[in-house]
DNA sequence: ACCTGAACACCGTTCAAGT
DNA sequence: ACCTGAACACCGTTCAAGT
């Protein structure tokens, strides 16, 4: 056949698909050749649209980020902050738990993908508009990230694993039978993420309190948050 | 040669050998031939002493939990819950930090590996017996780990790329030229995590403050934790 | 019990050849 | 420019054979 007229491979059709390879089989299951199958090719014709299998786990990873909503941090007012934080750690975490095989790869951080660095560029601009100076506003960027992305990525693989033999309470003397149960982990997951999420708000508002942040708002005394409550609740 | 009379191999040794290898030179490099040869043994032999080579990954990461310090969790008096827990988060991050290639491995939870079993246990112990009720001492295990394997895992590999090209200011108006040092990158890293790890423990209190956890030891008023103070220093 | 070589069914990637 | 088959240098794992 060598070179048909019209190009049968396209960056987009070969992400798409490596995208739906990944979903339903999971990451192992993405070799170049399974892949150039899924698509009616010989699997060297990738490496005319991508210089690796890297490169196509990259561009699969951004197609989740680019899910992520953003649209919480140009419609706050500053002094939101805490909720748009908020609703973007539940959207983010959504499109995680949509494609959780994909996790791994997002985990290592934005790198060079596209939609990755613009949610970077998001949280950090938001915030610095709410009155956190530019370093802690750089600290709350990268430390959601950490908290979101270390969940998604406990949360699925074995947490825990489904053998009874597996945890001799002999040994464990804390750790009881249910956490062997596959339900009552997601269970844990969700708990400890609305918990954890509610936790790092609060305290965030603590500093942001502590440094005085929000003065040129509310003059220098006490602005923004007059005390410390708990964050909003989860849905 | 076939069988010698003194065994060539051990599981320790194999682990061992393993672990030196992902240091050195990352997950990639650990192949069974690889390991193998380093061993001074053929592919094969591996497979009298593990079912598979996701084993001998398995406790490689478990040799790196038990390097966990856990000794704060029992010699704490019951009030210091956030004191115990900021000490072991410290711990457990400079545990990953000295082994960064294996926190993939790590990250995806305890799985079977004992130790990795024992820092669940411990913590989960030692929040019930602070006062948290049992639901929210999975929860704190479970988002102190979600953080703390977050961050260990976006620090390395490649938090961002050192590439100039790779980050248009018109496309990121936010992000600045800054993101692009290694050693910035680092410091980031560091103020994160310590952001961070302050912001969950403020928050928690606040929760143990507002479920009046502490009753037990200081009557059903507000005991423990009487106003939410930022959490100690970090060194 | 513990190691070996051979073998199976795969990998990612390069490259000359084809249109 | 874009696809192909052949080839290279690898993989993880199984298994019969050896002691």
């Amino acid at each position: 056949m060598a070179r048909p007229r019209k190009p049968l491979l396209s960056r987009d059709r070969i992400v798409e698909t490596a995208r739906a390879l990944v979903d339903s089989e999971g990451l192992d299951a993405v070799s170049t050749r399974r892949l150039a199958a899924e698509l009616g090719v010989s699997g060297p014709s990738l490496y005319n649209h991508f210089r690796n299998k890297d490169e196509i786990l990259e561009a699969v990873a951004d197609t989740v980020s680019a899910k992520v909503d953003l649209s919480m941090f140009d419609a706050a007012d500053g002094r939101d902050w805490r909720r748009a934080l908020h609703d973007w750690a539940l959207s983010y975490r959504a499109a995680l738990t949509e494609h959780p095989h994909i996790v791994p790869v997002l985990a290592r951080g934005p790198g060079r993908r596209p939609a990755g660095l613009r949610v970077a560029d998001a949280v950090f601009g938001a915030m610095v508009r709410a009155g956190w100076p530019p370093a802690q506003a750089t600290y709350i960027g990268a430390l959601m990230r950490y908290f979101v992305t270390g969940s998604a990525l406990g949360s699925f693989a074995r947490g825990f694993v489904d053998d009874e033999t597996a945890y001799d309470p002999a040994d464990y003397p804390h750790l009881g039978q249910a956490h062997l149960l596959a339900d009552h982990q997601e269970k844990v997951d969700e708990g400890a993420f609305e918990t954890g999420l509610r936790a790092l708000l609060d305290g965030l508002g603590v500093q942001y309190e502590a440094g005085r942040y929000a003065s040129e708002r509310a003059g220098s005394g006490a602005g923004g948050f007059a005390t410390v409550r708990p964050a909003p609740k989860l849905p």
